[in-house]
DNA sequence: CTTGATATGACACCGGTTACCAAAATCCAG
DNA sequence: CTGGATTTTGGTAACCGGTGTCATATCAAG
């Protein structure tokens, strides 16, 4: 026997047939005299679960089950009470639903705090996904180094209890956060390039095929002496995007030597001095392809720096494509993740838990290469 | 005299100074039981105003005023509360607390949708204004375009009580807007480039004069032939920062003619078409000032199209100093605004308002050009 | 011993939700 | 067809965790 709780989503579905053979004009009659109450009580301001309740003639509670769906109503009595919301123009008002729920409306976006260029694209399909529903989008930014992120996240769920948590690559990664998530009983979904032990909801991206697609790419320009700027250590996406490229060259008779990958922090600068490195080797590569697009842009000034031409001397492919890889001259060859799919389909999954579908679940997306005119054959 | 409510800021300055000639055994022997029992609590779970109550044997009401800093409560009481607050990690619960002021502790931070690039430092800025405090920002993004502006958010605004809002550039212009804000009596902070007739908290910038600068820096490397890539039309800060660099042009004794003026739409294809526009113009212009950097970048895009370069033949002159700037090669010259500062300020402004402090009030902020490596002296 | 100022408490209320109970409708066997 | 058991449906009161109002208790000064 179910409880009656908030969320009776789930029960709408085994709902029985609605019935309705009441004398038509009865209805309509009722029905015309509430809604001209309701009309006239519009103006006064915003209306409350007791105004509905009064002019329905219902109680409280009866309204309460209408808005959330609850199949304890008759089809009548929910049809009257819908209609004079619709009139009124009446929403719950979330402060006194968190209060009761002991649950908020607020769907948490946890990053880390030199926040990466995708966030942004992620923020757009998130907020995507909530549209339309009373779920709000709030910022939290942590400092994974400073490894406040659990105190302070800890002390926000306590706060405000927030609907669920969104956590994208890296704060995704962080064992500790999800076990106090999980201690605290707080929604989340993880987006991650990686499997994890523990079943939970989850982005997946297929990283390493991706940087697959970028080898197989360059190799079939004819290069050679190809290249990695890889991403910092501590990044499972990094791992991901290197191996995977690594695989890809395998895969094409070529080979990653350890003296052809060159370790940056995901940031302009370290790619821009990681691809000095790899020109002032011994051997210069033709070809490089970059953990991230913001590395290889740090690349782009490198190459531009030493003299060299893109794509001419040097071919570079990026990774995420990030705006500013369409921007630069000449435009980038990156590794599209649709970053804001994901965010939509991230909200979604948090949506639905609500709704009281199945406990596990995970939406992969596959990144794809986007060609542009950073890349050719390598010169002769 | 100040009725009770929930903002006691204000009082919190003029407030007697405290007297404690109470025997001092007395209030430590009542303070150390006070947190034995807190202590003990501690392990139940979290705690609400109503165990401080009964721990400090006070009424809830006094918590509530020890909590929001009224000077109605004796030092001593005020203490003794306060351990106990202290002791158990007591942080009241902001949904409560928005149900009885009817006002929520979220703060809207309200954007045109297709989001320009510095929202994402003004996110920072805000976030980090918002540090430490209850509050927290929420994303409101509005489509100007379909006019559903006023009806979103004042749906958005009805719901959720916002504590306050943040409208940078473009909405902070909308009177229409600003009339429902006051119309619902909801907090605003306005950032913007113009001054406007109501008075009412802003982030003021001086485009106009970081413009004159551009065209300063410009005419002191000796060009004669500037042109402007002006923003769109609907926006004052394309009015300002063209008839900024305007001024500056004529201060040095220069002019801008109009067909030295290509409009664009602050985006990346319309800055590339307009670059092109004035590059296959009668009169080739040798330096050029873009009214953003997003169409600064396209100009950049056109001129290499154009087989020609960057600063030798043609220099180049962006607005914002957005992350892509620094990144191009060569690195842009731009004029910089303090976005992350200005979103700082716009939280400060709004939870100031909170305090009490008086009703209107502005902060200016002036850019300041940032040279870089995309201008230089003329052809010959 | 007043008196006015200061400090505290009792209680209703914000706008929803749940637990629990009563009334009505439906079903079943006798 | 009827009475009682069972399932629906609606109502009441309490509660979520704070705040406002207003009455009352306390205190220093006159």
């Amino acid at each position: 026997c179910p409880r009656e709780t908030g969320f009776w989503l789930v029960s709408r579905l085994h709902r029985r047939p609605s019935v309705t053979d009441v004398p038509q004009s009865d209805i309509e009659a009722e029905l015309a005299d509430a809604l001209r109450e309701a009309a006239a009580f519009r103006l006064t301001g915003r209306a409350t679960i007791n105004d509905i309740a009064r002019i329905a003639k219902v109680s409280k509670k009866t309204v309460s089950r209408v808005i959330n769906e609850s199949p304890l109503v008759k089809p009548r009595t929910r049809h009257l009470v819908k209609a004079i919301i619709a009139e009124l123009g009446f929403t719950p008002d979330p402060q006194a639903r968190a209060l009761a729920l002991r649950r908020s409306f607020l769907i948490g976006l946890v990053y880390d705090n030199p926040s990466p260029q995708y966030v942004v694209n992620m923020q757009r399909g998130i907020l995507d996904g909530l549209e339309a529903t009373d779920f709000q989008l709030v910022l939290r930014p942590v400092n994974r180094a400073d490894s406040d992120l659990s105190d302070r996240l800890k002390q926000f769920i306590l706060q405000h209890k927030p609907f669920g948590l969104i956590l994208p690559p890296s704060v995704s990664e962080d064992e500790a956060l999800i076990a106090m998530l999980r201690e605290h009983e707080v929604d989340y979904v993880r987006i991650a390039s990686v499997d994890f032990d523990l079943p939970s909801r989850m982005i997946r991206t297929h990283d390493a095929e991706g940087a697959a697609q970028a080898a197989r790419h360059l190799c079939s320009l004819g290069h050679n002496d190809i290249a990695h700027i890889q991403g910092p250590g501590t990044f499972r996406s990094a791992h991901e995007r290197r191996s995977g490229f690594s695989r890809g060259l395998e895969e094409a008779g070529r080979m990653l030597p350890p003296e052809m990958v060159a370790e940056a922090g995901y940031t302009f600068d370290s790619g821009l001095q990681a691809m000095e490195r790899l020109i002032y080797a011994k051997r210069r590569p033709t070809a490089v392809f970059a953990g991230n697009d913001e590395m290889a842009t740090g690349a782009y000034v490198a190459v531009r720096k030493a003299g060299l031409r893109i794509p001419e001397d040097i071919s570079i492919v990026g990774f995420d494509d990030t705006p500013i890889a369409g921007r630069l001259w000449p435009a980038m060859t990156t590794v599209r993740l649709p970053i804001r799919e994901m965010g939509r389909a991230a909200a979604r999954l948090l949506l639905d838990q609500a709704a009281g579908n199945a406990p596990s679940e995970m939406i992969s997306f596959s990144p794809e290469i986007v060609v542009r005119e950073s890349t050719a054959p390598p010169p002769r």
